[in-house]
Order: structure tokens, then sequence, then C-alpha cells
DNA sequence: CTAGTGCACTGGTCTGACCAGTAGGCTACG
DNA sequence: CGTAGCCTACTGGTCAGACCAGTGCACTAG
């Protein structure tokens, strides 16, 4: 067995910086809301210079781990974590590989519907009572029917799927969707508001919301998952060209 | 209505100069394999100092746009799309919200089994052949039975589930069921190859996988999610505390 | 024609400087 | 005594210039 050397990959010195703060950070060293040294006290305890310090907080600002405030007389402050880098490297990863409305809607099909199945068997009572607030809201959006109150119905529409993503107990589940619904949004932004049949559109969403959140209460999960695909496809399909439209469909069984 | 002013944030030049860039990668203006001008060609471009243009560059490189390298007489590097800012980003995540193992299965289930449903319609002939060979692997991998050979199994394992998400024809599914794996074998690195009964459970993980396959060759897309979810629980339960299991249990309904 | 040597360039790093901005203490005024 | 306002000592953002080690290429000597 011949002995295998490893190339020695030259590693940069704001690498080193980056690593050592992120182990900090990601150990829970530092935690959230914790000040970092101001650059030019970092540049002494790391021994280098102050724009190799400057590029690795730049490296760690764009991890979403630290921010940095002109003239702040603390140093960088450590963020509590947030999907804003996932949410990134996604929106890029739909544009460069053209990721299509379709494929995401598919995606959420896919997470939205085990989260409703998961939430079936581990709800608690007051995020059913939430589901059921914010399918109120969404009838009152709807019967205040103005066209700026598209955003409300919209709004309350999110927030019985935050419910019901929370309520699955799974945090991938919860960041993925947020960022997907969001990527989502982006790509169809003013389209829905104009949508020609806006408020039947509302009415039969209203329903299905209603029909799961049925299911939901009666444990029945394999059916609330199946009636929140439906949902989803009817809400979306419109805005889909017809060839990409059988994809989606292959998840409605 | 009252005029609605927007905060003028504070945008850094250095960000500027990202943007820019980013648009022309994002835009397809420059492909993987572009190169950008030198860091001193790009500070008269974009007249600003050197450092500038390095922090830009920096941020580009962390989300895994561009790559530069010493001494390279062109600048830096255009990079096809890979998931490893995302990678990073999952990685994170997992650490400090400290994502449990059943969390990450959790999601793999979903994720695979949504996959394997698609996959069951819409695949085609050549990735059935590659679904048989890569099971072929595996059994080909059991029967050496080195101790070292683990590694072969494990390896024809993810061929297979790579196939089957290929055959999904869903990119967001393959990402991410590829970074989350990759977090997942992170976790339990070394624990599978010294499981006490390790040939029973490559026997068992490939009649599971033969019966998935029967499954997705008959276009029973349900019965080959149901059957890939009990499979991955099999495979992954041995490593959970027992607290964690009946979440997973959950979706095998 | 090839092997070898420079050279011109690259990115990585450091130093030192300036600016605009902030926070907190100090002072002067009410 | 309280407070409004200024002052100073910092901060991060940016620039300029320098040096180094490394690369690729053209040129040259064999």
């Amino acid at each position: 067995m011949g002995a295998r050397f490893e190339p020695v990959r030259a590693v940069r010195a704001y690498e080193r910086v980056v690593e050592q703060v992120e182990e900090a950070i990601e150990s829970g060293a530092l935690g959230p809301g914790a000040r970092l040294p101001s650059e030019r006290e970092l540049m002494v305890q790391f021994s280098v210079g102050r724009s190799t310090v400057r590029e690795a907080l730049r490296v760690l600002q764009a991890r979403g781990l630290v921010r940095s405030r002109p003239g702040d007389p603390n140093g960088a402050e450590v963020l509590p974590f947030s999907p804003a880098a996932l949410h990134k490297s996604m929106t890029t990863l739909a544009r460069v590989a053209e990721l299509s409305l379709a494929e995401l809607v598919q995606f959420r099909m896919v997470l939205d519907s085990s989260a409703v199945l998961l939430a079936a068997r581990l709800r608690t009572d007051e995020q059913l009572a939430a589901m059921e607030a914010a399918i109120a809201d969404m009838r009152a959006a709807m019967r205040a029917a103005t066209a700026s109150d598209h955003d409300a119905f919209s709004a309350a529409d999110v927030a019985f799927h935050d419910v019901v993503v929370a309520a699955s107990g799974n945090t991938l589940i919860q960041v993925c969707t947020d960022v997907v619904r969001s990527v989502v949004l982006g790509l169809i932004a003013g389209k829905i508001a104009d949508a020609p049949d806006r408020e039947s559109l509302m009415r039969r969403s209203i329903r299905h919301h209603e029909e799961v959140l049925a299911a939901v209460r009666a444990g029945d999960g394999a059916s609330a998952a199946r009636l929140l695909r439906r949902s989803m496809y009817d809400y979306y399909a419109v805005h889909l060209p017809d060839a990409e439209r059988p994809a989606l469909r292959a998840l409605l069984e």
C-alpha cells in the first residue's frame, strides 16, 4: 500500500482567520449579540495585516455570521443564524440552473405536504388555533376585496403554512420552505394580484385550506398532505406553461 | 397616503462590485470557465482601490461563484454552479441550530421518498438499468465482505439514490439530498462500518432497495416511496437515541 | 527543435494613511 | 443640578504603494 500523500493545499491567511472565528461562533463560544474585537485588535491577535482581517470578515459576513457597521466602537456583531445565506445560494441556483417555476413549486409541494403530514400527528392545540386564525384572516382579506388587500390575503396564506411547517417540528423543512417560498414569490411577483378571477381563486383557496385544517384536526395526515398538494397545484398552475404542469400532477396521485 | 421613504442604506463600494460581477455571472454574460480581468485591471474598471476589489472577490468566492489562484496570469475563474455554498450554509445551520440527526434523516426521508415517487413515473429505461447496476454493486461489495469494502457498499448505495433523485427530474431535490446526505454522513462517520451486525444490515438494505426498484419498475410510486422511507428508517434508526425515533416513524404511516 | 532561462505578470499580504461616522465623556449653559 | 451640545478617541471603509512567491510565456542558447 503506497503512502498516500495529500497535496498540501496552500491555505491563505484569511482562511485561517475565518476558520477560527467560525469555530468560535459555531461552537457557541461566541453567541448571537457577542462582539468581535475591532479589526485593529484582531490584526494583532492573529498577527496579520488589516486587509487580511477584513477579507476574513467579509467572508464571515457573506456567510451571515457577523455584521459590521462603520463607526461602531465595538467590533463586528455576531448574528443569530438566519437563512439569508441559504436564501442567497438558492436564488443563485435558481438563476444559473434556470430553475423553472414548476420545479420550485414542485419542491414546495413536497416539503409542505410532508410538513402537514407530520403536523397532523404532532400539532399542539395552540397551533391548530393559529391555523384557524390564519384562515379567518384570509377570509377577512377576501371580504375586504380591495386590490391592495391581496397582500393581506397572501400574508395570511403564508402565516397558515408557517404554522403548519412549524408544527411539523422540522427546522430544515421550515428553513427550506421559507427560502423557496420567497424565491417563488419573487418569480411571480404581481402576477397573482391581477389574475382574472382573483376572487374565485381566493374563495377556492380558502376552502382548500379549510379542508386541510379539518384533516389535520382529525389527525389524518395522508389526506391533509393530499389536499395540500392539490391546493398548491390549483393555486400556482395558472402561472405555469402547459408543458410544465404534468410534472406537478405527478404529485397528485 | 404618506410618501414612504426608504432608509438610504449605505451601500459599500465592494458591494457594488459584487453586484455587478454577480449580475454578469447569473445572467450568463460570464459563463463557467470565463475569466475575470485581473485585480489591478478591475480596480481601474470600477475606479476603486485594490482592497475593495479583493473584498468583492472574497465575497464572490465565498458564494462559490469564482475562484482565484495566485500567479494565474488570467484573472479569477468563473465557476460552474456548485452546491458548495449551500452545503456550507446548511452545515452551519446544523451546528448552530443543533439539528438532530433525526431531523436530518427525516428530511432525507421526505426528499428521497418524494423523489422516488416522481421517479416511478418519469424514469427512463437507462435510469432503471442504472439503479439495477447500483444494487448489483451493493451486492458485490457485501460479498467482498472485507471491512474496508464498506465504503464500496456505501458508494453503491449513494449511487442508487443519486439515480433515483436524478430520475425525479427536480434539481432542487437533487441538490438538497446531496447536501443533507453529506451532512448526515459527516455526523455518523465511521459508525456504520463498525455496526455489530454489519452483514445482516447490508443484506436487509439490499433487499429493501430491490423492493423499491421493483415498485419503481411497476410504476407504483406510492409503494416505492413507502418502501424507501422504511428502508431509510431501518438503516439509520440504530444511530438514533430512542427519543428521536417516533418523529421518524410518523413518516412510515 | 528543444531545454532552459528570464521577465512580466499574477494574487496574497503588509503597512500606513485618510475619511466619515459613532459613542461616550466632558463642558458649558440653563 | 440637569441637560444640550461639543470633542475626542475610537470605529470601519477605502485607497495607495510596496513586497513576495508563484505562474505562464516568450525568448534564447544549446
